[in-house]
DNA sequence: GTCTATAACCGGATAGAC
DNA sequence: GTCTATCCGGTTATAGAC
């Protein structure tokens, strides 16, 4: 990834904040410009285009988020253990990059293949067992921590209940009032809440003793706010 | 909701397609009108600006997909049988309409207010005790047909991992090459899928007698495909 | 390298014939 | 109501001074 100066550094932080929020599309170079402190001229000086701009910024945001998705996937043996890290990890990931998925779902499908050939070209593992996630997930099958799941579906899912509060906020917030996504208590309850579904699902189990302990556990802490 | 003659409908249609994939910034009158098999004057006559012709497409996008879900929430008493009812339903519905959530997430943010207030309008429902989601939710945890979880994080997690198939298909797709998102088979795997998640967790749970029976019941079908 | 001024272009909107 | 032709404003991109 081509090392930027001072200058080029600066428009292309100000051209993503502008890219993920309004698109390609939406994107005025003189918001970019203004936002970078400098002209257009100059924007047009280092990167030529508007879209050679676009494409260099996408592919440093989405490769910048991916490295910090991937680089934060533990190995741990323990898959309830690696479950929770995975959690705790992807929401402080997302939750400070909230634009990202957002920006990652419109710009494929609206961009006629710009953007969808630099995801291919960063996600270069055509064999998905190369995929950490998947290794995982077997492993804890094999090791029966886990029933034995569909790993396609059950990382949607993992991905899906992480991503979904921050990318829907907007929606969220507008139909429940007094939501605050972006809260260090909303974020916390969401952890449990993404934990306790994948652990134990919705139904009261009926599993013997330690069951009225494992009911305390997953009960208490909505019910106060 | 305004009655529209022939052509204004086929210019609505038109629109419709071209907005949902491109956003109100990415669509080209010109496309719409050639979609429309009309010109770019007859559409100015009838919708007088691009932005009025797209706050009626995205209020009637939006507000009939609304009426599909709300429509399609039934009264079951037995919460199982309520779940499997839902995620069916939304199922069908999201899959047979996979622009409408990515098109809301984006212009909701991009758009400036434009969405926003239209989201705000359809959904009057700031008392969010009159959401039916909510109701079944509680209704539920008071029979303790499921443990005490948190409404709002239940209903999120479930949307999402309902949805996100089909608004990150594109990507899903290209991260995982034989994967059809469209194909009645992944579709069936989901719903199974989400279903066994949010009843049983990823647990294998050590509860006596019926969990053998529950553990084949859960196995079987994605090892062979 | 950075600026101001301007060109070139694109796309939404309008005029006016039919 | 529908069309063709045209206008005009906004936006990207360039020329040229410094």
């Amino acid at each position: 990834m081509q090392e930027l100066n001072d200058t080029e550094q600066k428009i292309v932080d100000a051209a993503a904040k502008v890219f993920l929020k309004k698109g390609i599309d939406g994107a005025r170079t003189q918001t970019i410009a203004d936002l970078a402190g400098i002209n257009k001229a100059l924007l047009h000086y280092y990167f030529r285009t508007k879209e050679k701009l676009f494409d260099i910024v996408a592919e440093r945001v989405i490769r910048n988020a991916m490295n910090q998705v991937l680089g934060n996937i533990s190995v741990e043996q323990d898959f309830e253990q690696w479950l929770q890290n995975f959690v705790h990890n992807y929401l402080a990931i997302v939750s400070g990059n909230p634009m990202i998925p957002r920006f990652m779902l419109w710009e494929v499908e609206a961009g006629g293949g710009r953007i969808a050939h630099i995801v291919k070209d960063i996600l270069k593992m055509d064999k998905m067992d190369d995929n950490p996630l998947f290794k995982i997930v077997n492993r804890a099958i094999e090791d029966k921590q886990i029933r034995p799941i569909d790993p396609v579906q059950f990382i949607i899912s993992l991905i899906a209940v992480c991503v979904a509060p921050f990318v829907a906020r907007p929606i969220l917030e507008k139909v429940i009032p007094d939501l605050k996504v972006n809260s260090k208590e909303f974020i916390a309850n969401r952890e449990k809440a993404i934990l306790d579904l994948f652990l134990y699902g919705l139904k009261i189990q009926h599993c013997g003793a330690e069951d009225n302990a494992l009911r305390e556990k997953l009960s208490g802490s909505w019910l106060l706010w």
